[in-house]
DNA sequence: ACGATTTCGGAAAACGTTCTCCCATGCAAC
DNA sequence: GTTGCATGGGAGAACGTTTTCCGAAATCGT
């Protein structure tokens, strides 16, 4: 066709500002160029700029996105999962709220719809995510570096990767120089799980610095330092893990939280683009570590 | 139909397992069951819990929610209106970045799509949205029944209904007691703006208190008044508007800010329901004062 | 067993695209 | 004037439903 004659048309399309009606496009063709996302919370900040990467290369693609808010609720994700599947998306971006529902995962692969794991990783499915481990295993020698030998850990649950992994980095950092946890708990990603895991270590157990496996816990371990009297970094180092940019609110912390640098925004459009274009087996991308001011050097002592 | 035959029928769709064509039926028409929401940002918080509470009652209802974030960009909105119209969605819950793109707007009602304005007004669309006007009359009668006199305001932008209607209601209650604005600046309600108007305004005005139309903006102005060592709420009075819940960094605030709790979740809900249900002509639901540690009673000698 | 009434099955149109095919038109080269 | 080729128009089929309509069949009352 001349690009003479395009343009005209794209013209009378404008002038009769004529709208093609997409269900007749997609029964006609054979795909609906819609892909569905299920994550646990919207209203979470990590979410809601993963979703910004997801939809930003959707966008490109021409494709709709339908988001689905499972709110940490299983059963929600469930339903969520089957209405994309009536919806007839053509793939799914999944983060689990906790282990794959396994007969529905099926169900979705056999009806054709590609899915990706995203963020948090689901056995038997290509999974885009944080190379977890690695970060916090750097996360832990820096920590080691600057003398800290007590150290305590508040775990994200076992039963999601992202928190598995972390707290496995961050040991095996710990063993190779022969340190064991001072105390380990666990919590739910939560500011409050953080919160409680902290005062309970330092009721309970003896720590020089509290590490959390994302940064919500680790404004929860620093709200009950507060609480306990610890000044940090000088009576006890904290660190987290995600860094979502608190923009606005981080401003008003003295020091800056020490913490791992996530790509979240990144990570959204990779898993994208594996789930439209690619066929590989999945990818991973690299956090950076933050070497903010809720943990320091100690003092020549070691202690 | 008798209701032996429609079991055969019913067993024979089992038996195949028959899936209706989606696509088909909507081209058929019976409706989609499908919404449209479009917002200005699904990462700020007000608009994720906005979100929530849309996508509560059309969970509800069986409705599938499509989600349009239009970063701020007017084109953008235009584009998403048109792909709504397109995927021939029932209904659209619309909040416009500034002002309404009235072809756009008249295109979809023209194709029986019902829009409701929710949070902002658009002239010619039922509207669901908080009552800022009195909201914001409140908060100013509180604070000058603190005995602040020299009042500042960081407005928000003009074109915005909420930014109009907040400062609107404050001017009036400030007049009624003869009180003038000792400085007014438009802010765009971000961090950014905020912080920019108050660092002006302590620069180049004299101001006991800054009242910033919402809460982001009122951090903004607390960085400003931390920079120029003005200590809040001894020095300088603030306040905010909004109250999203900042949970896990507002504990490290002190003091609390104040502000005005505005029933963002409900305010879904309700915008939801009148697109669904209703054909009322829109409702306004209240906001309430809540009195903060930010602004303090000022000595008897009224300075 | 007859007409009256309900119930059922089949046929056909319509929804708005996309895709394929064929023929008309225009233009250049011979 | 004929051939060759790119271009565009037009016609028709197809996608899988829902809806309408008509006649055949089954059911019922008498």
């Amino acid at each position: 066709m001349r690009p003479e004659t395009k343009q005209r048309v794209l013209e009378a399309m404008r002038e009769l500002d004529y709208t093609p009606v997409k269900a007749a496009q997609t029964l006609r063709r054979v795909g609906t160029r819609t892909l569905g996302v299920v994550i646990p919370d919207i209203t979470n900040l990590y979410f809601a700029l993963l979703v910004r990467g997801i939809e930003s290369v959707a966008f490109e693609q021409g494709f709709t996105t339908l988001i689905c808010d499972s709110n940490h609720q299983k059963e929600r994700e469930g339903r969520y999962l089957d209405m994309l599947l009536s919806e007839d998306v053509e793939g799914v971006l999944l983060v689990p709220v906790s282990l794959p529902d396994a007969d529905r995962v099926q169900r979705l692969a056999e009806q054709g719809v590609n899915i990706v794991a995203t963020d948090r990783r689901v056995p038997g499915l290509p999974a885009v995510e944080v190379d977890n481990h690695r970060a916090s295993r750097e996360l832990a020698e820096y920590i080691l570096s600057l003398g800290y030998r007590q150290v305590a850990y508040v775990a994200g649950p076992e039963e999601v990767s992202t928190g598995r992994d972390r707290l496995a980095g961050f040991r095996e950092a710990l063993r190779s120089k022969g340190v064991d946890f001072a105390a380990l708990r666990y919590g739910d990603f939560t500011f409050e799980s953080g919160y409680r895991c902290a005062m309970g270590i330092l009721d309970d157990q003896s720590a020089e610095v509290i590490v959390a496996a994302n940064d919500m816990m680790a404004f929860g371990v620093l709200r009950a330092a507060e609480e306990r009297g610890r000044s940090v970094p000088r009576d006890l180092g904290v660190a987290g893990f995600d860094h979502v940019p608190h923009v606005p609110y981080a401003t008003f912390m003295h020091p800056e939280l020490t913490t791992v640098e996530v790509p979240i925004h990144r990570l959204g459009r990779e898993a994208a683009t594996l789930l439209l274009d690619g066929e590989g087996k999945g990818a991973r991308v690299q956090a950076t570590l933050i070497r903010g001011g809720t943990c320091r050097e100690l003092g020549g002592s070691g202690r």
